[in-house]
DNA sequence: CATGAATGAGCATTCATTCAT
DNA sequence: CATGAATGAATGCTCATTCAT
């Protein structure tokens, strides 16, 4: 008997984001993963039990790639600020390197597919940044005066604004850049 | 002969808006927008050439009354640091007040409807806050050191990510938080 | 604005009964019913829900379409054995003449469309004939030692088993032999 | 090398009964009858060319099943009242013992997959009670004025009919109904 | 202008059948 | 022989668009 190929799966997964890149979330049919992944279309039923399952299995595959990355090269003994750059950087290349999933990712979490238990999942990714902040709170660096939430918002979404300007060649992250960002950040976050 | 009812077509705006909402970009119909207004599919027809043309129109309305919020009660006669506040706080709160619009044109953004123009044009919408910045650092409150470009990226990015907590219900955007969120921005942006 | 032409309706009915007569139950589909009634397959969603309530209104068509023909030519007034026949002939007749509708209807018997309210509309139309039983009981042509439910599968047996011989072109109908059938019939039930 | 498992065809033909009893001639797919049966698809495939073939297997050994206990002890050297009795209500048990059966073939009957030749075979069921009513004539217990397909009939269709209620619980077939049905179909036929 | 019936290409999914193991 | 993954044509149904009224 010809067994079940998993390698499959990471195969759709692939010609899914290509297809979703190029066309948005909406524009994805069964036909066009199939005919992407050179699989007949019944194939895909073997290995999703349908299109909404497809998309959200997906969606799990990349956030936890996702949440891998951020904690690349992360060694808790280095000094605070080491520490912090080395998320901040990993969270800025990952969302430079991977915007299609990044896109994928955002266009899911406001479309009909995502369920509530996969919102809270998605806040779980959230768990690594505040841990630091916490941490620099503690060891003096950052005031304990603002809310981690206002510091966490303030550091996600500069990288996340300066990810999408690189990704639209609006303004490029060379590494100068990137350290010069980091600073402004630091900056802003501690006393 | 009657004329075209001009009416018509903010209802057909508002109607596609709480759709997108509800079920996203990609659940969209013809039909449901039609059934949403109280008309008939082929009234859509009249005041539209397609449904594309129907979105690219709902994406321009929202980008014109989006810009005339930005700059709401601005007096250029202020000092800096008012004038710039009123705008942060406008793009704040647009952004929370209008958030199903804002899903909307990120949506639209990554979606196969956006031309070339049209990206061009969503850039426009950024002045206002580049003229800012550039008055601040030429009367001297704002180092020259650092890109314009960087510093649109903090600020918007930080004001997005608050507004989206906020919408969410994680971290909610109450008088002070403002003010204290507005005073981070400054204090990074400012020697 | 074209309107609705519910002449569409008997239309599908007519195509979908050649077709089940030709392929049986099992073998309609939407698009055959749709080419052999010379209309798009979305137009007949229009007039049916889905394939299973077309199924259904047919049903209920035949269903009331029979139960006028039983009747036909009925007249209480003239004497028990005359009436009877009537009924009997009709009963008859209609098996022959309307041969598809009756293979339909038991196809669809036991079929996963049929309903229990819909059985316990099937029983009803046999009410003429229990009437028709108890009269006779009643003017003393039947025996009353004989259930009415075991008269009338014996009647009704006998006409089926005739109509179905007869369209199988195994042994016709013709009018000597209804005559003579129907005397045996006559000769059973009566005392 | 393994030999095929005949066992296994009578599993399937078990299984294909009872998934049709369910959900009707319509219903059946070769994965549900695999499922049913604990067997590959493929292996179906082995015992049957294709599902036709496997479905008019089915309906030959359901037909010399049921020819066989047609005759389930008769004796023809017992009187011939005694003799038709033990075929009558041979062929009504049977009916309402393999209702299952009897709806299948009925289904069957009137489906694509019949031929005209297993139409032909499907009429020397007949033989047996042909071959008892030629002897009632010769016996002279039966009238030769009333032909055989007549006298056929309205056993059968009586038959058919009470097996029917019975199955339908809406008239059960208890021993002394049976009787007195016989005794309703002897005073028919007999002079 | 306005309507909604009509269209048919396109969609998600199923299913008989094949075939590599 | 037995398996069930793989195939792709076919199915029921939807939907953007057209058109008769």
């Amino acid at each position: 008997m010809r067994v079940k190929d998993f390698s499959k799966i990471d195969l759709v997964f692939k010609s899914t984001l290509k297809l979703i890149k190029s066309q948005g979330i909406a524009g994805i049919t069964m036909s066009k993963i199939a005919k992407e992944s050179s699989l007949a279309t019944g194939t895909l039923y073997i290995y999703f039990k349908n299109k909404e399952e497809l998309i959200n299995a997906l969606y799990h595959k990349i956030e936890k790639d996702a949440s891998a990355r951020f904690v690349s090269g992360f060694n808790p003994e280095l000094p605070f600020k080491q520490c912090l750059k080395t998320v901040w950087v990993n969270y800025l290349k990952h969302r430079i390197n991977f915007h299609e999933e990044s896109i994928f990712m955002e266009q899911y979490y406001y479309s009909s597919y995502i369920t509530l238990a996969q919102k809270q999942l998605a806040e779980e990714m959230k768990k690594p940044v505040y841990d630091i902040i916490n941490r620099g709170k503690e060891e003096g660096f950052i005031t304990k005066k603002i809310e981690s939430e206002m510091l966490f918002s303030a550091m996600i979404g500069f990288i996340r604004e300066l990810a999408d300007e690189h990704t639209e060649n609006r303004y490029m992250m060379i590494n100068n850049r990137i350290d010069q960002a980091f600073e402004l950040s630091w900056k802003m976050i501690t006393n």
